[in-house]
DNA sequence: CGCCAAAATCGAAGCGCTTCGAACATCGAT
DNA sequence: ATCGATGTTCGAAGCGCTTCGATTTTGGCG
């Protein structure tokens, strides 16, 4: 306490425990062991004095700054509260493991990861949405830096990908669907854009849909959906005239799901007495539509995707891609109220 | 080019362009006359060596990270598309005065302030949703660390903040409608526990709008809304039996606007012909509902708060409080105006 | 009681940058 | 030619931490 709120350093701590620096940094860092008196004092010392390590000065004497650099996507069609919950346990994941998280928009590009990474500002990279021919690969690949990527490109060796097995996921839909004993299902998936992208997840989920459906014989009719209640009603419509014998329909599209169930109630079907609706969406939105649904983990795939990028950086080599099984729950009780 | 891919450092880019470290860094910090000849000699060698300065490196001299830290709310009855849209802005901003963004989640509350400003991580604060009594706010002034609020507590004195002016934003849709002819109004707000927490920008509102239909001697009913459909639809019926001749509503609540437009119709009345609705919500969303509205301007106040904080960092005082004027967006559409 | 290996601690050399006083060059005015 | 004044550039001293070889301490064992 010489000067005030000024800065306490690791020699003001070794000086008050009467030791050296370096036996500080050890104590802080455990590389070397300690005595445990030794240790005690220094803790104490810490304690007392209301030490804390200066962040730039490690990071330029050990070439380790404990952030890590999460990219995001902003473009439309992503779905805002899914992003945001997945930032959320991309935070409380990290910091876990004593690590900070830089934000990166996905729109300062390849550009930007580039002046954060060789800056030596962060560690390594999360990667959101990852699309199937991303341009932020081959930029990764060059910087050379411990990246996990959320979804995958095509090619996936020399990379870390975890993501939702969505082609799992659409199969799963159709099967659970096929043992309640329907024989004609609909689909209604992302907005056109989504598809036109390559986006990777919108085509897996109704790659695994068309396959279980050829595979069990039973009728479907797949359709994209954009955002607007007439393009909704619209398109429940078509659904309504290409397959007039749908008794279930998977839905994969969060953000018009409600108006999904609507206009089929506003067409005079019973939901999920006439149509049974099956979404693949973040739980919370099917727990309150009281629909069946397999579940999008945002909080899980934060957590797995933090836990990979520890491991790259803690030297390990996790495989190149990790997918979550698809998890659906049942939500047969009673219909929803409400307006119709 | 020496090492492969290793470090260039200022002293690489001195020795190649025949200068000092030191006049390298006056070319890149700008603190320092430097000769045009020299310095787009020194440029060309940043260019050619692909220099970038080392961030910890240069915090440790200069005491400066050029970051800033955000800190979200993590807590029940946030609009998480509204604080990712927020999000979105302060980092665009950011970038744009070449400062990049550390996420600091609420959860970690005051704990995780202390933690990231006395490690030097950050320059600066930027508090998003502080409540009425905020818990960060002494700890904040404990720092002493330049930071900006979204939402202010009573007393301001010595911080800065910014934020809609919830309390004009309530006042102007009472008065929109009152020109209209409208004599009987309602109000559909926040969720209960928003209003028990004292989250100032929901009382704000109410007290606005109240005092507004108060001066105008207009019949009113305002209730709080909790975020499920049937909460929605209860409350939607106690409002038309308290306040039989209704022909308006404000609505202070976007994640239950579209139901609420639901149930509005669902009992019988057309909107906008029987029931003019106002919300004040996201531009997006209103425009989607076709809603006349009074926009919550995330983009707009997420720059703002950043350029205070720039002003702060730069030894400027901004004033206490900012508050931004609101916007109301008519969309009678096709329908004719109602009431009159 | 002395010797050696193991355990604990120390000391000094950087990490890459900024900063500040000093040195140098240039030039118009004496 | 000489002297400031002005405009540029240099050199060295840190910033606070980690790291690694060296040194000291400890304790088991001949």
């Amino acid at each position: 306490m010489i000067g005030g709120v000024g800065v306490v350093t690791i020699v003001d701590v070794a000086k008050h425990a009467g030791v050296a620096p370096s036996t500080v940094s050890y104590v802080l860092t455990g590389k070397r062991p300690v005595s445990a008196e030794t240790r005690l004092r220094v803790r104490e010392s810490i304690r007392l004095l209301g030490y804390h390590p200066h962040a730039g000065a490690r990071a330029l004497a050990s070439s380790r700054t404990n952030v890590l650099a999460l990219v995001l996507p902003l473009r439309e069609g992503v779905h805002l509260p899914v992003v945001m919950r997945f930032v959320t346990s991309v935070v409380t994941a990290a910091r876990e493991h004593d690590m900070d998280v830089l934000l990166v928009t996905a729109d300062q590009g390849a550009a930007g990861l580039r002046r954060v990474a060789v800056g030596a500002r962060v560690d390594g990279f999360l990667v959101m949405d990852v699309g199937l021919d991303d341009e932020r690969i081959p930029v990764l690949r060059e910087l050379g830096r411990p990246a996990v990527l959320l979804g995958y490109p095509a090619a996936v060796k020399g990379l870390t990908c975890v993501d939702l097995d969505f082609g799992a996921a659409g199969a799963r839909c159709v099967d659970h669907l096929a043992e309640l004993g329907h024989r004609s299902i609909g689909f209604l998936g992302a907005p056109g854009v989504v598809y036109a992208r390559n986006t990777g997840f919108a085509q897996r989920t109704l790659a695994g849909f068309s396959a279980a459906v050829m595979r069990r014989g039973i009728a479907s009719t797949a359709l994209p959906v954009e955002q607007r209640r007439d393009a909704v009603h619209a398109v429940v419509a078509t659904l309504l005239r290409e397959l007039p014998r749908m008794t279930a329909l998977v839905v994969h599209n969060e953000a018009v799901l409600g108006w999904v169930v609507d206009c089929l109630r506003a067409a005079g079907r019973r939901v999920p007495d006439d149509v049974a609706v099956v979404a693949i969406c973040p739980d919370e939105l099917a727990e309150q539509l009281r629909l069946t649904s397999v579940e999008l983990p945002s909080e899980v795939l934060g957590r797995r995707a933090v836990e990979l990028l520890m491991a790259k950086l803690n030297g390990q080599q996790p495989p190149p891609l990790t997918l979550l099984p698809p998890n659906l729950s049942s939500r047969t009780g009673f219909a929803a109220s409400a307006a119709g």
